[in-house]
RNA sequence: GCUGCUGUAGCUCAGUGGUAGAGCGCGUCCUUGGUAAGGACGAGGUCAUGGGUUCAAGUCCCAUCAGCAGCUCCA
């Protein structure tokens, strides 16, 4: 075997999937019973999925990684060994994790790995030449995990470890963790006074004022981008009567997911998604072709009763306000109107500096509606709107949702767990459903082509990323105090209110700490509270008319006159700027 | 929904069957200051909820609710 360096990915990807073999050597080893599955390499670690009755407990993990140092300490070298699928059917009978895999495998000959006398393990490896060649790990977690990812089947235990070539590595790694922890959007959203949650209403949030100013500021910027991409907008009712949804289709495919209640003896149901709603606006009236397309926002209050574990914070609620659109258009206008919410989907993107998400296109899927022809329009649609603009995307067969294929916009948070922002789907569901026409070219009634999409997706969950992907440290124009002003003393503060006066005067969003402390702790506080600008006034300042600017994260200070500040503010705040430097 | 863990003051947490604790925050007072936390005093608790065991439960057991990690799901 060639030797190991641990320098590159791959080399740590075996380096890992061997600290899962020790790891499941000794957890074999302190719990006689347990029956390994599978235990692969993953970002930055590994797991094993055992099957085993008795639950393994964060208490258990030290004594766990005791076995495995011991282990690795005997420098055991992993051995492999070969025999035909057969013979290795025959050895593992009664194993039916075990066999399961060899039948999933593709080759034909089996392969063994051991360490030592008393363990091995069917594996396609390679691994290190022996287990004292493993760095520094450690046992992060436990949770179950369904047996092929599939909830019927039986729930095993995955515990989960991570390696690094060295101990500063893996103390690197343990402080990232850390780090990325404080940029949790829950925690940030405590701290900051942004948003709640209470138990009266579990998923439901609770957006408080300084919350309300980062949505209101994405709200406008999000209007004045769909105002020049030719939007309208619409607001339609949160609850409508249930017949409506019979048609829809939603009773029928997500009904689960749905609140009902009753009126006048009526029923009601609560809307999931937009669309009911709008297709009955669009009906009021005729429409031809030569308004199209059409362009139709709504930022939609939709509740959607998720299941109870899946909640997290801003990023998966059961009431959410969708930043949605429905273009209404004409088979020939598919693509360009594709082309066009991507060019507005990344203007709006690239405002708050994301660079770091991904695209995935999906297709057909086994259950559908619609003839195979316009599905392999829709798809070439989208397709070719992505390679017109050299857009890179994965491709997810059979993906798709059964009214239309679509393209999702991802985005991964601090802890790197990928969620879904925006996303274009073609509908050819809806508006046979709803009898939508318009009055073609050659005079005859036809369909529209439908065009679903949403950019944010969520506000709520878009707040929540921006949360994670500012550190709770917003550019000047979304902050939610730009400034605060802090007087030196108590007599200093007519002239702190003063300023604080002019500023809001000139639409600046201005605290002012009259507080009973030093400067030193007034400091801390709007520090900690991640304000942008601190301005302490003191007689100095009363004299000139100066404020002695302090910037968020930099301990220099600079003393300008109030307009001066206010005009540099200004700017930053209309060009969006990250950057708070003077 | 499933598996495991957690729930004590506004927040972060200690409390190992025998009178409810700390730091921060909050209030009052002293202090009036020059760039990351000045001092004193004080208020604040049905220990998530409901049962059970026990002479005695924040602590042990059961259930429920909520949160956390993961799985599954996500039109």
């Amino acid at each position: 075997m060639a030797k190991v360096t641990l320098s590159d990915e791959q080399n740590l990807e075996i380096m890992r999937h061997s600290c899962a073999h020790i790891m499941a050597e000794a957890i074999c080893s302190i719990w006689p019973d347990a029956k390994l599955v599978y235990g692969p390499p993953v970002e930055d670690g590994f797991y094993y999925d055992i099957d085993l009755d008795e639950p393994i407990r964060p208490a258990d993990f030290e004594r766990i990684e005791e076995k495995m140092r011991e282990i690795i300490k005997a420098d055991k070298p992993f051995i492999r060994s070969e025999m035909p699928r057969s013979d290795a059917l025959a050895k593992l009978a009664g194993d039916k994790y075990k066999t399961d895999n060899i039948k999933r495998a593709d080759s034909d000959v089996i392969s063994f790995y051991s360490n030592g006398d008393d363990f091995e393990d069917l594996c396609r490896g390679p691994h290190l030449p022996t287990t004292g060649k493993v760095g520094s790990f450690k046992i992060m977690s436990v949770a179950g995990a369904y047996w092929h990812g599939d909830p019927t089947q039986k729930m095993l235990q995955r515990v989960y470890g991570t390696a690094w070539p060295t101990p500063k590595d893996l103390d690197d790694y343990l402080h990232r963790l850390e780090e990325a922890k404080k940029r949790d959007h829950r925690l940030l959203g405590r701290q900051l006074d942004l948003f709640s949650f209470n138990e009266s209403g579990p998923g439901f949030a609770f957006i408080h004022p300084r919350g309300m100013i980062i949505w209101n500021a994405v709200v406008d910027f999000w209007r004045s981008v769909h105002d020049k991409y030719g939007y309208q907008q619409v607001q339609t009712p949160v609850i409508l009567n249930e017949q409506l949804w019979h048609r829809s289709g939603h009773w029928d495919n997500y009904k689960e997911n749905m609140y009902f209640t009753t009126v006048d003896g009526v029923g009601y149901a609560i809307k999931p998604m937009n669309c009911p709603g709008l297709c009955l606006v669009y009906k009021t009236r005729q429409h031809s072709y030569r308004e199209f397309p059409i362009r139709i926002a709504e930022l939609g209050v939709v509740h959607r009763h998720e299941a109870s574990g899946v909640m997290h914070g801003l990023f998966r609620v059961r009431q959410f306000t969708q930043d949605d659109a429905h273009i209404f258009c004409t088979p020939e206008q598919i693509e360009s109107e594709i082309i066009g919410v991507i060019e507005l989907t990344f203007e709006i993107y690239k405002a708050f500096g994301f660079e770091d998400f991904h695209i995935e296109l999906s297709t057909r899927p086994q259950k559908h509606i619609g003839s195979d022809e316009i599905w392999e329009t829709a798809t070439n649609a989208l397709e070719n709107a992505l390679k017109h603009k050299g857009i890179e995307y994965k491709i997810n067969e059979g993906d798709g949702a059964f009214y239309g294929p679509k393209i999702d916009f991802h985005i991964k948070d601090c802890l790197k767990r990928s969620w879904q922002l925006g996303t274009i789907q073609l509908d050819f569901s809806m508006p046979a459903r709803f009898g939508l026409v318009y009055t073609g070219k050659d005079n005859t009634e036809k369909t529209p082509v439908m065009i679903h999409r949403a950019v944010l997706g969520s506000f709520e969950r878009f707040i929540g990323i921006l949360i994670e992907h500012y550190g709770g440290g917003f550019p000047l124009w979304l902050a939610p105090e730009q400034a605060r002003i802090l007087p030196i003393s108590q007599k200093s503060n007519d002239y702190a209110l003063m300023v604080q006066e002019t500023l809001r005067d000139a639409q600046l969003r201005v605290g002012c700490d009259l507080s009973n402390e030093k400067i030193g702790a007034k400091i801390a506080r709007a520090h900690s509270e991640r304000l942008p600008y601190m301005l302490v006034v003191g007689p100095k300042e009363a004299q000139f008319n100066t404020v002695n600017v302090r910037i968020r994260g930099d301990k220099k200070t600079k003393t300008v006159e109030i307009d001066e500040f206010l005009r540099t503010a200004k700017h930053k705040i209309a060009d969006k700027k990250v950057d708070l430097a003077f």
